[in-house]
DNA sequence: CGATCCATCTGAACAACGCTTAGATAACAT
DNA sequence: ATGTTATCTAAGCGTTGTTCAGATGGATCG
């Protein structure tokens, strides 16, 4: 009855619950957070706006679903960044680079991840060997050789973490415009900042 | 007709503008960002659903106002903080733990500044005398003296603020409990965390 | 092969939402 | 007193998230 099907469709419609996230990040993509409804994606999938809830419990699960594809991406990123620098100095600021334009090439996906997060009041999946968040641990790690105790790793780790998060927040405000021209560009603006990471710090040390 | 009236109520309901921005800052303190809807505003102001759109244009035009309270709050916070410290050397850490302090006390409040800002991509009001991020800039080239250059200030404020508000947005994690304790609290983890934010930049510094 | 089961999907409905419109009300100016 | 204008209400539109009864159709077992 039907025409050949491009993938194997177990069920009826198919491997709905991969069809409704991937819809999902078209919309994200294609019209922003705002227009991502659970009636949106159910349209852009081509079901019944109930079909959704057979594969997730509630609009937040698929968006926990869409979130974790965002993960897996950011840490697939992080770990090319720091596969490419070779200099092991010059690798935890690749790293911080490529976490801001990650979130600045996908900021809708990004607003979702971290949207999860805060519902959650944690980072999913961060301690594990490829998580994004063990990444940088590693890597400051790495470069800071043995002489790092564990409690002072975890708060660089924090701190660097804070400072990307942030950063990918606020690099793409008005305000910053005028001083990124002036310094030649995105990459370089975002270097400079991590540059001066340590001038907030240095004060109080002394 | 009416018993006495508290306040003076120059037109039918009274200053309405006023009581909106402070329903919904009632609403967001007792039940948080999700139930910030228009007409629980309305109804939690004691007017019909419609009444908000004679003095707003729309729900983000009224969220504008709640997040404009917001940043007058968080300004007069820093200001204290920063008069509270004697020390130069002392007082960028005081202001980064008052500023996310701020954010963790009034969470919800928080969320709505910074979904504002991000709406405008940008911050506002910011660059006045006694805005928060001027005020950041400020203390910060009171403390590194005459040798530092307009540019490596305003990298340097960007740095603080991104680190800033990661940390306003993270610190409430999961992941961070154990350390938290581990370290003797909530302002403890603050201050160990800003200490460390050296550490992210000077490996590439050499 | 046929009957049954159960996951899957639809259609209809509910409450709540943002927002608009038309009309009532009341303060203000003349 | 009259008219103007700002303010508020009532009703309604289209949309949303979610639920539920019933239809559909692979899968399993006789």
């Amino acid at each position: 009855m039907t025409l050949a099907q491009p993938e194997a469709r177990p069920y009826h419609h198919g491997d709905l619950s991969r069809a409704l996230v991937e819809a999902a990040r078209r919309i994200l993509e294609t019209e922003g957070p705002a227009a991502l409804s659970l009636r949106a994606v159910a349209r852009e999938a081509g079901v019944s706006p109930a079909a959704p809830y057979h594969h997730f419990k509630d609009k937040g699960q698929l968006l926990d679903a869409v979130a974790h594809e965002g993960w897996v991406a950011l840490d697939a990123a992080l770990m090319k960044a720091r596969q490419d620098s070779d200099d092991d100095r010059r690798r935890m600021t690749s790293l911080g680079v490529a976490y801001v334009t990650f979130a600045r090439d996908n900021p809708a996906l990004y607003r979702v991840m971290y949207d999860c997060s805060r519902d959650k009041d944690a980072l999913p999946d961060q301690m594990k060997e490829e998580g994004a968040y063990c990444q940088v641990r590693n890597t400051i790690a790495h470069a800071a050789g043995d002489g790092v105790s564990e409690i002072d790793l975890e708060l660089a780790t924090i701190a660097a973490w804070c400072a990307g998060h942030g950063l990918a927040e606020m690099s793409g405000f008005k305000q910053f415009e005028s001083l990124k021209t002036l310094l030649g560009g995105e990459e370089a603006f975002l270097k400079a900042v991590f540059d001066h990471l340590g001038m907030f710090a240095k004060f109080d040390r002394g």
